[in-house]
DNA sequence: AACTATTTATAAGA
DNA sequence: TTCTTATAAATAGTT
């Protein structure tokens, strides 16, 4: 619907493909608008330019809410874990540098410094996201071994407790209850030896 | 671009809107792929129809990649156990049911059956995600609950070690060392003493 | 950022 | 539903 037909394929000339990029994405999040309403529908769309911009839309309701619908239907990714590993694997420093680098390339003087200051920003952001999900998965490790440790001490309390001759006993309170496994498969949660 | 001109507001004729749906959504996916080809971008487009049906399309990348994008250029809502209460929140079963009525309503006899099996599933689904996010937050309490009683354990057994008179200690292996606080702000992290 | 010749999407009809 | 076709809408190349 132009000028002449185009083949759907990569447009080589950059100016042009930024131009075609900025038409078309005004089209679409109209399209998208208009469905939603003809149609009593919520549309989300996200889009993110060859240089990393993102632009998005939602329609109908808000994003979070679509997005949440998409990610329930697809529970099966939710696995909590593995949001790690997609996000280490996102945006490793070299793409990073990329992206900043054609930023820097196709802005004028005048927005230079706040495209940079925009990429270190979703740098830093990218970086706080790992270091939740890494600690997450440390905590688990962690559990595991103070579950270990916990066992451990148990067994050698009770050994020094019958050397020493003391038998008192005290039941930890506030418990709901552990179901972490130690490495016997075991759960540890008793009646613990106390001294007086 | 039809015969006539529409308005764009809710198409009050419930089978030419479930028409229009097919054919819309049909054209926004179409003209999301050829924006995506044509400049070298990435688009993810997610449709929730009036009755809760759930269509979606990613273009130059796959989905997770897009919506993670999106999340992290909105880092502000990542945080992690929020998600719980969203998802808590999203479907709540009175919403629930009138998907499923709305559903029933307008499936003929045949899939009235498999929507509702779709319905089960979802509701499924967001019940597990809820149980997850609640896993995690349990196990930060008793992470704590367990910091607590070895550091009990540690005194006691300290005392009884002193009484039965050995002094002989061994090093825990494999801890890359926790930073979980326990009620005294202090760490775990120690040559235990150990029974030979 | 506008314009306009064309192509493309689609509303209504079959 | 699927196809057809008249018409509205989007947009490629131009200014």
């Amino acid at each position: 619907m132009g000028r002449r037909k185009v083949e759907i394929k990569r447009i080589e000339n950059k100016s042009s493909r930024q131009v075609t990029f900025s038409k078309r994405r005004k089209g679409l999040i109209e399209k998208a608008r208009q469905l939603s309403i003809l149609c009593e529908s919520s549309i989300a769309v996200v889009a993110v330019s060859g240089s990393g911009k993102l632009y998005d839309s939602a329609s109908g309701d808000n994003m979070s809410k679509i997005i949440d619908r998409y990610e329930i239907h697809h529970a099966d990714e939710l696995k909590a874990l593995d949001l790690a590993e997609k996000i280490r694997n996102y945006l490793p420093h070299k793409e990073l540098l990329e992206i900043v680098q054609s930023k820097l390339e196709e802005s004028n003087v005048d927005n230079v410094s706040v495209d940079s200051l925009i990429s270190m920003e979703e740098q830093l952001e990218t970086a706080l996201s790992v270091i939740r999900a890494k600690k997450t998965e440390l905590m688990m490790e962690d559990m595991k071994s103070l579950q270990e440790r916990e066992k451990l001490l148990i067994e050698e309390n009770q050994i020094l407790a019958s050397q020493v001759g003391k038998k008192t006993f005290l039941v930890i309170e506030g418990d709901r209850g552990m179901s972490w496994e130690n490495g016997s498969g075991n759960k540890v949660r008793e009646t613990l030896p106390l001294l007086k």
